[in-house]
RNA sequence: GGGCGUGUAGCAUAGCUGGAUAAUGCGUUGGCCUCCUAAGCCGAAGAUCCCGGGUUCAAAUCCUGGCACGUCCGCCA
């Protein structure tokens, strides 16, 4: 719509000036109209009431008035103290068909900005098979660097290996030291692997995890265990090079697994950068002695050192610790070094991240201000819940993304073997496996992120209404009428290349519905990327699918043999739109369903 | 206790840089396949926009005080 605003805006300064409005405020006023049969763009009267001394339906009627003619326009009118302004369809068709970014090659994609974006996101632990809680942040981080690709910006996708805390010590020391047998007796009374993951490396090895969590709270010699589960994480924290190597050993095949669900889910990455190269490297020593330099700085009794960041204006705890009171660092320390890094090779830097994150994320962005660094931009995300509460793997209650993925594609192949009776074995298996893992992300990638999420099988599973299908379904329509003009021994090519042709003066409501829909692609898209809410441009799919149904009921395309060029024009710009737009959410664009 | 976030039809959500009759899907309900794929389309019913106060010509939206839920407030990661 910014097509249109751009081309009347001249056209409403002139109309205002007539009536004796000469301030700028009224920019900001014109928005799109909340009904489409009130127009396209609305300016509301009611602010000019006071200075021009008149009631506001008077107002509108002067400027209906006086709104000069234009090709733009279709039809100008004054109600309740609105003025409506409706784009002329011709002009938005003609507009849209010869626009370079909808009628260009290829598909619709967008000049490139020359703009750099790391964005990093997921970066889960690697000591245990993804479960749908941390799904959101794949999915979500994921469809950013998608959106941002398709916007024109060029996108690292990057993966931050969590490679020497904790969590990956416990799950060395437990390869090293525990036999399969001592793990499952200790497991006894849990859920037992899944056959199905039986050779996945995440599901395997998380057992020996889990049972050293157990054995740690209550084996005799858990004292010993601990000491020596600690002695591994120090020498990591200080750069103990065989410990480094021992614990990549351990967490590889993990990740590997890890990165094989995410691969189903079309979510791949363009570089891994592990956490302890900045301890090696020197990077994390070197932060530290800086930060002694600092009027902020502090020290603990036991030397243990950090910033005051509440003289930086941070409320609540105010003391950042950035190292131990034995030398070694901290986590949101090495997180800093990392973000030091991570700025020499981009413009602008976005991170994923849940909102238990949100405290760290503050003490890292303030940190960085002092160091004279650019803060990332941070996209927050509310965890997912199951209706029987919080996601614990510990307590059994979990849903892995394996599980979800088989089970969708699953009900998928069911529907697409009902719907499609005559379809190959093979090729409903296909459809299914699209359909359900594209629903999966759109289920949890169309709400806004900050809003808490709780997972149903029953709505990440269904396949119409508001779902991936429901679009995919528009997509392939559009496919088959490509198909059917083959069919009819129709120059497709030709009949696209063909600018010779009228618009039609009446058209129906489907095409103008979706000539509208057209025009605000961009708009929605460059939102949703600036804004970092991909569930805007989600929706916005959504309704441009059910445009293109709209349109598709209304304006036939192929009537025996003959083609209709202008209506083919238009189908095929939603065709590309809807393509493109699908790929940017990662929803797969096949052509038969 | 303090910080941050959320609260919208039976359910799940959109709208939140203030603007007209609060939008969509599921569910309930009525209709549409001799016609480019009915995973679709058209219609009906269904809302104290958590509660109170304030600002404004105008509040779901902004301010303020409550309530409920989530989350954080480690020399963990």
């Amino acid at each position: 719509m910014q097509m249109l605003k751009a081309e009347i805006e001249p056209l409403i300064e002139a109309a205002l000036l007539h009536v004796g409005i000469t301030n700028d405020h009224w920019r900001s006023m014109l928005a799109p109209s909340r009904e489409l049969d009130q127009g396209d763009l609305s300016l509301p009267c009611f602010p000019f009431a006071k200075q021009l001394g008149q009631a506001p339906p008077a107002i509108a009627e002067a400027l209906a008035e006086a709104m000069p003619e234009h090709e733009a326009i279709g039809e100008v009118n004054a109600v309740a103290g609105y003025l409506n302004i409706k784009a002329d369809p011709s002009w938005l068709a003609k507009t849209i068909l010869s626009s370079p970014e909808t009628h260009g090659h290829p598909f619709g994609q967008r000049q490139p900005t020359g703009r750099k974006i790391l964005i990093e996101h997921t970066s889960a632990n690697p000591n245990g098979p993804f479960h749908v809680g941390r799904a959101r942040n794949a999915i979500l981080g994921d469809s950013l660097v998608r959106l941002h690709r398709l916007y024109g910006n060029e996108v690292r996708a990057e993966y931050y290996v969590d490679d020497m805390g904790k969590q990956v010590g416990v799950l060395a020391w437990a390869l090293a030291n525990l036999s399969s047998e001592e793990v499952e007796a200790t497991l006894e009374g849990r859920d037992p692997l899944n056959p199905k993951w039986k050779g996945k490396a995440d599901h395997e090895r998380v057992r020996w995890y889990q049972a050293a969590q157990v054995i740690r709270q209550e084996r005799e010699d858990k004292d010993d265990i601990e000491k020596e589960i600690g002695r591994m994480v120090h020498a990591s924290e200080h750069g103990d090079q065989q410990v480094l190597d021992d614990f990549q050993a351990a967490y590889t095949p993990v990740l590997e697994g890890m990165l094989t669900t995410l691969a189903r889910l079309g979510i791949n990455f363009d570089t891994f950068t592990k956490e302890s190269i900045f301890v090696t490297n020197g990077d994390v020593g070197r932060l530290m002695q800086r930060f002694k330099t600092f009027d902020i700085h502090g020290t603990a009794d036991n030397g243990a050192e950090f910033l005051d960041l509440g003289a930086r204006g941070l409320k609540g705890k105010t003391e950042f610790f950035f190292r131990r009171g034995d030398g070694s660092s901290l986590y949101a320390t090495r997180d800093i070094a990392y973000h030091m890094w991570k700025w020499q090779q981009c413009d602008d830097l976005i991170n994923v991240l849940g909102e238990d994150h949100k405290l760290q994320a503050k003490q890292v962005g303030m940190t960085l201000t002092e160091l004279g660094q650019k803060v990332p931009d941070v996209l927050f995300y509310s965890f997912i819940k199951l209706p029987e509460g919080k996601m614990s793997t510990r307590k059994g209650n979990v849903v892995f993304m394996d599980d979800l993925l088989e089970e969708a594609q699953a009900q998928a192949a069911a529907v697409v073997g009902a719907l499609r009776p005559d379809y190959e074995h093979q090729q409903i298996k296909e459809i299914a496996d699209a359909a359900g893992t594209s629903a999966v992300r759109f289920n949890i990638i169309k709400v806004s992120p900050e809003k808490g999420f709780t997972f149903r099988w029953e709505e990440a599973l269904a396949f119409e209404g508001g779902s991936a299908p429901f679009i995919m379904y528009s997509h392939v329509r559009a496919c088959s009428i490509v198909r059917r003009c083959h069919k009819e021994g129709i120059d497709v090519t030709a009949e696209l290349e063909n600018t010779n042709i009228d618009h039609p003066k009446e058209m129906s409501k489907g095409m103008v519905g979706l000539l509208r829909a057209l025009s605000v692609h961009n708009d929605v898209l460059a939102k949703a990327v600036n804004d970092r809410r991909p569930h805007l441009f989600a929706n916005h799919l959504l309704h441009l699918a059910n445009c293109f149904n709209a349109f598709y009921r209304d304006c036939m395309i192929v009537v025996e043999g003959e083609v209709n060029t202008f209506n083919l024009q238009i189908s095929e710009v939603a065709r590309r739109m809807m393509r493109t737009g699908m790929e940017g959410l990662g929803i797969a664009p096949i052509e038969h369903m």
